[in-house]
DNA sequence: CCCGCTTGCTTGACACACTGAAATATTCAG
DNA sequence: CTGAATATTTCAGTGTGTCAAGCAAGCGGG
C-alpha cells in the first residue's frame, strides 16, 4: 500500500500535510469561537455536544475526551454550576454517577452546533462530487491511519 | 457555487464535516503526542516549530500563535529555561525582544517534524492522483471560508 | 529639547485544563 | 465476609491563557 514508509516525503505530500494543518488550526479557532459565544471554553463545548446525545458516567466521558477522570470533574463542575448538566445516580450501580445535558444544556449545545456547521462550512463551496470524492479521500486517510 | 446558504445542510455536508472534525481529532493527539515524547507541550512545540525557522520579536510570536503577548512570554521562559531557546535584543529597535531557537532548539525542532510526519501521513495510503485531488480540495475549502 | 503618546515586553492576579496520587464508596469474586 | 477491583472525588502542582498595570524605548510636535 505505502509507497514509502521511513523515506522522505515529497512535495506533495508536505504540502497536503501543511494544508491539513491549516484546516486543522482553523477548525480550532472557529470551535473555541463558537464555544466563546455561548461563554464556554472548547472543553465545555465538547464534553456538552457528547451529553446532548446521551447521558454518559463520569468514566465513558473521560475516554470519550481522552483524559483523565478527575479532570472531567472540574468541567461537569462547571457546567452544572451554570445550569447545563445535572449529576444522577446511576440505578445500575451505585458509584457511577450519570452526568446528563439539562433542557437549558440541550438548548445551548444546538446553538453551538449551528454556529459550528456555519464555521464548519467551508465546505459550501465545493459541489456535490466534489465533496463525495472528499468524503472518501478522508475516509481512506481515517482507515488507513490506524 | 453554494446550493445552499442558511438551508439545513444535506447529509453528506454532514458526514464530511464530521470527518474533519475526526481529522483535526486524530491530527491534535499525534502533535501533542509527539510533543510529549520531547517533553514539551503542545503550546512550546508550535513556538519552537515558528523559531526554527527564524527569530521572531515577543509580538509576532503572539500574532502567529494568535494569544496574548503576555503568555508568550511565559512559553518562551520556559523553553529558555530548557536551552531550546534563547532572547536576544534587536539591534534595529531596543524595545523588541527577538525569541531565537539555540542550535539544540532546532534540532528538537527537527525531530519533532519527522515525527509528525510519520504521525500525519495516514497520507501514505492515497495514491499520487489521489493526494494531488485532496490537495485541490483542501485549498478550495481554505479559500472559500474566509 | 522635552513632553506626551505610542509601542514592545514583562509582571501579577486570576480562571481553566490537565495530571498524578491519595481518599472514599461500592461492587464483586472467592 | 474479606480483599481486590472499580467509579468518583479531592488535592497539589504545572501549563496555558486573559486582562490590567507597569516600565522602557521610540517618536512627533511644540
Amino acid at each position: 500500500m505505502a509507497a514509502q514508509r521511513k523515506t522522505r516525503p515529497d512535495a506533495l505530500t508536505l504540502e497536503v500535510v501543511d494544508l491539513v494543518g491549516s484546516v486543522v488550526a482553523r477548525y480550532h479557532e472557529d470551535y473555541e469561537e463558537a464555544a466563546a459565544r455561548h461563554s464556554l471554553t472548547g472543553a465545555q463545548a465538547r464534553l456538552l455536544g457528547l451529553l446532548s446525545l446521551e447521558p454518559l458516567p463520569m468514566r465513558r466521558l473521560a475516554q470519550k475526551l481522552k483524559c483523565e477522570p478527575s479532570n472531567v470533574t472540574g468541567i461537569v463542575d462547571r457546567l452544572e454550576a451554570r445550569g447545563l448538566v445535572e449529576r444522577r445516580p446511576d440505578p445500575a450501580d451505585r458509584r457511577v454517577k450519570l452526568a446528563a445535558a439539562t433542557d437549558e444544556g440541550r438548548e445551548v449545545a444546538r446553538g453551538l452546533r449551528e454556529a459550528l456547521h456555519f464555521a464548519r462550512e467551508p465546505l459550501a463551496g465545493l459541489s456535490h462530487e466534489e465533496r463525495l470524492s472528499l468524503r472518501d479521500l478522508l475516509r481512506r486517510m481515517l482507515d488507513e491511519g490506524a
